[in-house]
DNA sequence: AACACGCACAACCGCAGGTTT
DNA sequence: TAAACCTGCGGTTGTGCGTGT
């Protein structure tokens, strides 16, 4: 792969940008556009790289950049979203508006760490203290959330899978089985960033499919599906709206597994957490 | 006043993956 | 199809500033 070493380049300024330099960026930028970053120094007349160009805009001269005083309220959203993203520093900064991944990734190295470093070793020594382990779901990364449409449901069912499958993300990956059964499955990181896991009328419609799910459920259908019903009757909190995946496809997953309990209560937890989370970013 | 140290943040670097030729 | 090119990302480094000694 090509690789473009700024560094290679003789000739060019380096460290901080002078005022002229932000100015002579700023113009081209405005009577030009972004993009061709690799031309611009050329055509504005810059002893820059591209790479340094596009940086120097994109983290300081760009319109509507917040700099500093981090409000309480984002900083809040860093730390749940590096809670469910990792260092994932442009989609968090995706979803604080004026805010660039260079800073939030500066402030959370400088800033963030170090608060909740502090917190983790008061509640390690606590823990020692009375002998409280950490629960397994608090361990685990978010796993995949299927939604499947089973081709032998009811018309309604099916109008409405289609609906919310269509909402749910752009880059779902769809399998078919031998059955004709489908699923869909997304990243559910992915799908509480996007712009959709703030659209209310889709979580209407997930929770109106769920509602179909458990009236069929009551109507007698197989034996693994009133279990899995009963699971999620039990572990899924009535505060929550549900987050719509397959019976079928959840237990074909995990009923192999021998402490089948276990595994559904661990995931759906994760779930019931992640879904908290996005009520609590809701109402504040 | 001079120095050392730590912190915050801007900028750099290397890499990966997508796009173009 | 493969090489060249471009862009974006995350980790790391460099530097200026404030503070303590």
């Amino acid at each position: 792969m090509g690789k473009t070493a700024c560094s290679s380049e003789e000739g060019l300024n380096k460290g901080a940008w002078s005022s002229q330099e932000d100015q002579i960026l700023t113009d081209y930028i405005k009577t030009h556009g972004e993009g061709k970053w690799r031309n611009i120094p050329k055509q504005a007349g810059l002893k820059r790289c591209g790479k340094s160009c596009r940086l120097r805009w994109l983290n300081y001269l760009r319109p509507n950049i917040k700099r500093g005083n981090i409000s309480l309220e984002e900083e809040d959203l860093i730390i749940r979203l590096h809670k469910l993203l990792g260092n994932r520093w442009s989609l968090i900064a995706g979803r604080l508006p004026g805010r660039t991944d260079n800073e939030i990734k500066n402030y959370w190295n400088t800033t963030l760490l170090k608060k909740i470093q502090g917190k983790q070793s008061k509640l390690r020594s606590k823990n020692e203290k009375t002998k409280v382990t950490p629960k397994p779901h608090e361990l685990d990364n978010i796993g995949i959330i299927s939604v499947a449409a089973d081709h032998a449901a009811s018309e309604e069912k099916l109008n409405l899978e289609n609906k919310v499958k269509d909402n749910i993300i752009t880059n779902t990956s769809c399998q078919k089985d031998n059955s004709g059964k489908q699923a869909w499955n997304f990243k559910v990181e992915e799908f509480l960033v996007s712009d959709k896991s703030s659209d209310i009328d889709f979580w209407k419609l997930c929770h109106e499919l769920s509602e179909t799910f458990d009236s069929e459920e009551g109507g007698g259908s197989s034996t693994s599906s009133s279990s899995y019903g009963e699971l999620r009757r039990k572990y899924w909190p009535s505060s929550c709206q549900p987050l719509l995946f397959s019976e079928e496809i959840m237990l074909e997953e995990w009923i192999k597994k021998d402490d089948i309990v276990g595994c559904t209560h661990q995931k759906l937890t994760k779930i019931d957490e992640l879904l908290n989370d996005r009520l609590n970013w809701n109402s504040s």
